[in-house]
DNA sequence: ATTTTACGTCAGTCATGTTGACATATATTT
DNA sequence: AAATATATGTCAACATGACTGACGTAAAAT
């Protein structure tokens, strides 16, 4: 305690406090992510098709650019990931209707399945934690984490998040 | 408004509120890691560098099995990236004193230099997203995260961000 | 008619994870 | 003292998911 870094330096203890919850993001999003890895080795599926997986089903019909657009990957990437579950049958394109030259995403009843599953667990653990907070505290949490994204397009994704 | 999904029912409006929750989580662990793996770059190290980095900048002097079960993976995964970390410099090892089979960590001037920089951006963006969310935001956010860690470990995690 | 956009694809590379087998030094147990 | 267990390092092969760069095709926009 008579360490010149710590005692009753209050800027020492904003960095601390700051690096501990840098931390917390870090295990939190490790043990938020490992049960779903474990349920997608089953379908030889890694967490970039999960990834795929819930934002199609989170906005059905969207586009391929509109989800290049929200993972930040590149269309080379993404589209291994997303022919092999084309392929196989969890993922369907049709042909925009307006635009013909869009390919809009759907979750087939399959898919549909999968995503339930996967949700499932995640939401599980999330509610758990919710409930042991409290409602004070996943006010707080959702500040915060919206907070932590990027203003350039912070409006954008929360918009999208809370549905329009 | 008037789908069967949403509408009042009180069971959907919490499946979308944890829905979004878990979205929100995404979004920030993507914008959070944005920078930090730019300056990276620079380096030609990736995000594996940098959380080694992170951890034994925080738990100096830290055996590599301690560093092993906090980040989870293969004791060959780490060794590529630690021992190109030590070859360049930024890592020390020392021999344990006490068991001298144990190769204690440290960083390097070099070493605690970049992290130093890497920490700094990822403290800024947090300390910005705490700051406008407020004090009671903060705390509930730490609640939750911390409530998303797999109980098995939640404890040693805790005590060890919560430094003895 | 030309250009731009949305998407697909081939080819090569890199970072980071995995498994499995084996080696070496040191500590612990018998 | 000998046998066993532990902490660490290392070799080799492989999978996933990211990247860049180049090129192609259909449809929309100018």
């Amino acid at each position: 305690m008579t360490d010149v870094k710590s005692g009753n330096n209050p800027l020492f203890l904003r960095e601390e406090e700051l690096r501990q919850s840098i931390e917390l993001l870090f295990f939190a999003y490790r043990d938020f992510t490992a049960e779903p890895d474990q349920i997608l080795k089953d379908y030889n599926f890694g967490r970039a098709h999960h990834r795929v997986i819930h934002f199609v089903g989170r906005n059905e019909g969207m586009t391929v650019s509109e989800l290049l657009d929200i993972l930040r990957i590149t269309k080379q990437s993404l589209n291994r990931v997303l022919s092999s579950l084309i392929t196989r049958g969890f993922i369907e394109q049709r042909t925009g209707i307006e635009d013909r030259r869009q390919r809009c995403l759907y979750l087939t009843e399959e898919g549909r399945k999968l995503e339930q599953k996967l949700s499932r667990v995640q939401r599980d653990l999330v509610a758990r934690a919710f409930r042991e907070a409290g409602g004070d505290a996943v006010a707080g949490y959702r500040k915060v984490l919206s907070g932590l994204i990027n203003d350039t397009n912070r409006d954008k994704i929360l918009d999208g998040i809370l549905k329009p």
